[in-house]
This record gives structure tokens, sequence and C-alpha cells, in this order.
DNA sequence: TAGGCCATCTGGTCCT
DNA sequence: AGGACCAGATGGCCTA
């Protein structure tokens, strides 16, 4: 696959906590997601989040006075700016009517900055967990879609859901048509100038990533983008 | 080098 | 209250 995982600088989410000190509500309410992270691998990270985070602990107060998360430039390294690059400005205009905490962001009373850290941190977790999951569906949706690969590499997530689309079309115009019935969908140019093709072949189905491990799918015609 | 695609972080909002 | 979901922002990787 094009987009291996790889060890992404920002993913340091396994580590900070490691260096954090763990309050005794974590370790027993956190819960799930302790074994068999895909986040395994950022174990071998080099340290600099670390440091980056016992920096953020020893700075706790400014935290606190700012409310922000940012990094206030006191990593010299750019992949410690990264972590903590400034984030937009929108989020201020946002029509959250009942802010809790006046016209900044919202604060939880007697939350100390070490907390939050680690609420966000395990947030961060839960988002990476949640987008993991979600590709997992993409790759599953790409074993079943018969496509002829494009240079060798795997569909894109938007040409996966488009490719998708247009199968489930095209399956059911193909059922329309075996029960005499007027196909239900054209395929225009409006239609993102896609159109289903039907691969007859039977060397261009082999070519497709079809499951070859006995997978239920029987041949099924294939669609191009 | 620009553009496409991606993973991740982040804060707001919704839902349970 | 906390987790899920969402969308914006950002930087890395790859290719034309």
């Amino acid at each position: 696959m094009k987009w291996s995982p790889k060890i992404h600088p920002k993913d340091h989410t396994t580590a900070a906590l490691q260096e954090l000190e763990m309050p005794q509500w974590a370790s027993n309410e956190g819960g799930g997601s302790e074994a068999a992270s895909p986040n395994q691998m950022i174990l071998c990270y080099d340290d600099q989040a670390s440091e980056y985070f016992d920096d953020k602990a020893e700075d706790a107060d400014k935290i606190e006075q700012t409310g922000d998360f940012y990094d206030s430039g006191s990593g010299s390294d750019e992949q410690v700016r990264r972590v903590c690059r400034p984030r937009r400005t929108a989020a201020s205009s946002s029509s959250s009517g009942n802010s809790s905490s006046g016209p900044g962001r919202r604060r939880r009373c007697g939350v100390s900055a070490r907390e939050r850290n680690l609420r966000r941190l395990e947030s961060n977790e839960r988002e990476r967990m949640r987008m993991h999951s979600l590709n997992r569906a993409f790759e599953d949706l790409r074993r079943v879609i018969p496509h002829v690969k494009k240079d060798n590499r795997s569909l894109s997530k938007i040409e996966t859901l488009t490719l998708a689309k247009n199968y489930v079309k095209a399956l059911t115009n193909a059922i329309c048509t075996m029960r005499g019935e007027v196909p239900r969908y054209q395929f225009n140019s409006e239609d993102e100038n896609v159109e289903p093709v039907f691969v007859i072949s039977r060397d261009q189905e082999q070519n497709n990533n079809m499951p070859s491990d006995g997978d239920t799918e029987e041949s099924v015609p294939s669609v191009c983008l």
C-alpha cells in the first residue's frame, strides 16, 4: 500500500503519557486503549516530545494563565514546534452561546493544566483510534470493490467512495435490466465524469485486487472511475 | 516545486 | 461529564 503506516513526528502521545505522571483517576478510569495500539510503534520515537511535555508540566502555571496548549516558544526544535503550533482562530467566533467561561474557550473549574493536558492526550489517542478504524473500513471497502489498479497504487479515499457509489449504481442498473425494467441510474457528464465500465475479460478481473483467500465474493463486474 | 493525499492535533458541538 | 463526531489547520511524503 502506498500510504503505509509511518512514525509520524506528531504521534507522540504514548511516549508523552508514559512520561507524564499518571494520576490515579486516569489509570483507573481511562480504560480502553492500552494494548495493541498502533501507537506502539511510536515508543521508539525520539524523546523530544517527552522533553516537551516535561517542559509543559513545568510551565503549568503559564498554561493555566493562557489557557492554551500551545508552545510558548520554549522548544528549539522544529518537531517540538510542530507539536504545539498555533491553531485557527475561527473557533473564537463559534456560535456556542452557552460557553461557561465567557469570551474565551471553555474552562473546567478546578481542573489543573496538567489534567487538561492529560485529557487532551487521551482525546488525541481516541481520535487516532477512530481514524484508524475508519481507515480499516476504507481498506475493507477497497477489497470488495473490483477495480483495476492504477499505477500499482491503491485507491485514494475519494476514489474509493466514488467507485463504490458507481458500483452500487451499476449493479442496480444490472438488476433492473435483468428484470426487464428501465435502468434506474444514468451516468452522464454531471455525474463527476465517471462512468462505470464493466470488465468482461477474465484476465482483467484477475488484475483486480479481489480477495484471494477464499472469500465469498463471486466474480463480479468491475467498474472504473 | 507545486499539488495531491495523508496522519495527526485541536477545539467545538452533539449525544448518551 | 465525558466520549464520539466533525472540520479546520498543519506538516510530511510522494509524484509529475
